[in-house]
DNA sequence: CTGAAAGCGCTAACAT
DNA sequence: ATGTTAGCGCTTTCAG
């Protein structure tokens, strides 16, 4: 006899049971659970209550392999306690809801290698397609996301050379424009803030429209502060002392977070700072948990939702295409910046 | 021709593909792709190739079928915003990284319905085992849990009757806790302050435990506010304005979480309350991301990422126990309450 | 409306 | 160290 898995806890039931149990072939019971093809209601009815008694769960794995057809999106992101993500899913939700799609996460712990890792383990899964967070992937991922044979659609960014579809913000321009919204609130000696990590490729992207936007008006940066770790008030308090005690001339403080920026924030207002004519601080992602801080923080909306919303019709409409569709942040100045 | 689903990229590389370009059989290939069995080095090395240079993925779905073995682990949790989950997951992630089993996540949108589809869905793809939040399921998943024949865990809480074994703390116990500790803090005029979401029941059980507690005392509740939707701290602040303003004398605020907690606090010490000496505040969680806060908020820390360690241990050990694991939540004091 | 046959791509078990 | 055979549980296809 065949070897059963020795973790299995119980032999499992199969359409052939149920086809017994009902007294018609295992073709019908197929029919009658995936409500394909016409069936009498008699016999409906008594597959129905066959199943129900023996408490039949169809086995997916063999029904894929059958059909050649796996209902499931792989969806793959650097991490879940960054809240920008899971607004990113369920973006994606809203739309595939409305389908027979599932999304199934996967981490790539903002490591390109992992990534590659993750990537290959939900390609051998056969999916229906593939939602991938940014646009740098090294090349064997990138390999194996032009083949894939399934629509791809890389998400949060355009600000690059995407492999499939892609549906973002363009991060370098988001950086440029919040240059113009400082430089146009007069401010001059402005600060960065924001976190070490190699893999934030989004946060160096604005960073780096921020410098090119000052540059075009003969500015450069007056200061930039680093963390490691994870984001939070602590850190954006950490970084703003460190910041302000270095260059205590700054004007305005650009943090790659909301998050930080309220740390900063509370910061600044504790030493009584004069927000925002002395120091005008912002941040980036438009997270409405903030909503009900002393001040609004002046941020850009990163447009999650919307970005996960557009990929899942990308992949619901099984679109092999490599459209790009660049969404507008929207740049909301809040309360800690000069009006204009 | 068999038919081939007509969303199909391109036809599927197979293991034949593979085994004719290195000149082996397909047993030998499975082998060296999977890493079982001896093979020689040099044919090791040409399947490899082969394998490599015509980009072949293997099909688990194929795999899965034949071998009986799904290296999946289900984990179904009511919501991926609330930043309880992730946690949960990160301590998962944490011990099953070390194991070939993979977490596969779903949300049940705190909706016993959606969740019994959920848990449907899961088990038809036949994972390894299966980690689910909360006891409260209805019946239909009760027997499918009782019935899976893979280790299932449920998470978070162990204040009820669980299908199968449990890794949490006892939310009921946790407000009691909590009404030990405001009361010996001399607070006496308490008021609770959190979601009106029915689906959300270990909220409501420290609720219970919080009123047992004060009843042990001779107390009960002075005043109640609910909330529907998010929370954050604008909706701690709406709260905080609605119950202060309904009973000015309230001298504690417990919330059922350390966001709305801060919320609460923010518009307390803006409007010049003493606090902890007129109203004490308390929240739920112990969330990290609060720390920089003006005051460090009175909380309990609800043990996540030792929840998710704990379960997915059980499931890596391949326990189809109905062992109960409690875990107790560390009270943090914080500055928000008087000192004892 | 129902059934029988074939086979999806892979791996267990048994050769050799 | 490698190959052969059978079959996982389901769905497709074709026959009635």
């Amino acid at each position: 006899m065949r070897g059963r898995n020795p973790f299995d806890g119980k032999p499992q039931m199969t359409l052939r049971d149920v086809a017994e149990a009902a007294g018609v072939s295992e073709m019908t019971v197929s029919r009658v659970l995936r409500q394909r093809g016409d069936v009498s209601d008699k016999t409906r009815q008594r597959v129905f209550d066959a199943a129900r008694t023996l408490g039949y769960v169809p086995n997916k794995i063999a029904g894929a392999l059958a059909s050649n057809r796996v209902n499931l999106v792989g969806v793959i992101i650097p991490s879940l306690s960054n809240m920008v993500f899971p607004d990113v899913l369920s973006g994606i939700g809203d739309v595939l809801d409305a389908t027979p799609l599932q999304p199934v996460v996967g981490t790539s712990k903002y490591d390109i290698a992992h990534e590659e890792h993750v990537i290959y383990e939900m390609l051998s899964w056969r999916p229906s397609g593939l939602i991938v967070a940014g646009l740098e992937h090294n090349d064997a991922a990138r390999a194996m996301l032009a083949n894939a044979g399934i629509p791809v659609v890389e998400v949060m960014d355009v600000d690059g050379d995407p492999v499939a579809a892609a549906v973002g913000i363009h991060h370098r321009k988001a950086g440029r424009r919040m240059a113009e919204e400082i430089l146009a609130r007069g401010y001059r000696r402005i600060g960065y803030l924001g976190s070490r990590a190699q893999g934030d490729f989004r946060a160096q992207k604005r960073l780096a429209g921020l410098e090119e936007g000052l540059a075009a008006a003969g500015l450069t940066l007056a200061d930039r502060c680093y963390y490691d770790g994870r984001s939070g008030f602590a850190t954006g308090r950490a970084m703003t002392n460190e910041i302000l005690t270095r260059t205590p001339d700054l004007d305005f403080l650009y943090y790659n977070s909301d998050v930080n920026a309220a740390g900063g924030l509370l910061y600044g207002l504790e030493r009584g700072l004069d927000i925002p004519g002395t120091v005008g601080i912002a941040g980036f992602n438009g997270f409405d948990l903030l909503d009900g801080m002393p001040m609004r923080i002046a941020t850009m909306d990163s447009r999650r939702t919307d970005i996960g919303r557009r990929a899942a019709e990308l992949i619901a409409a099984n679109a092999l295409t490599d459209e790009v569709v660049e969404l507008e942040p929207v740049f909301l100045p809040g309360q800690t910046v000069r009006a204009i």
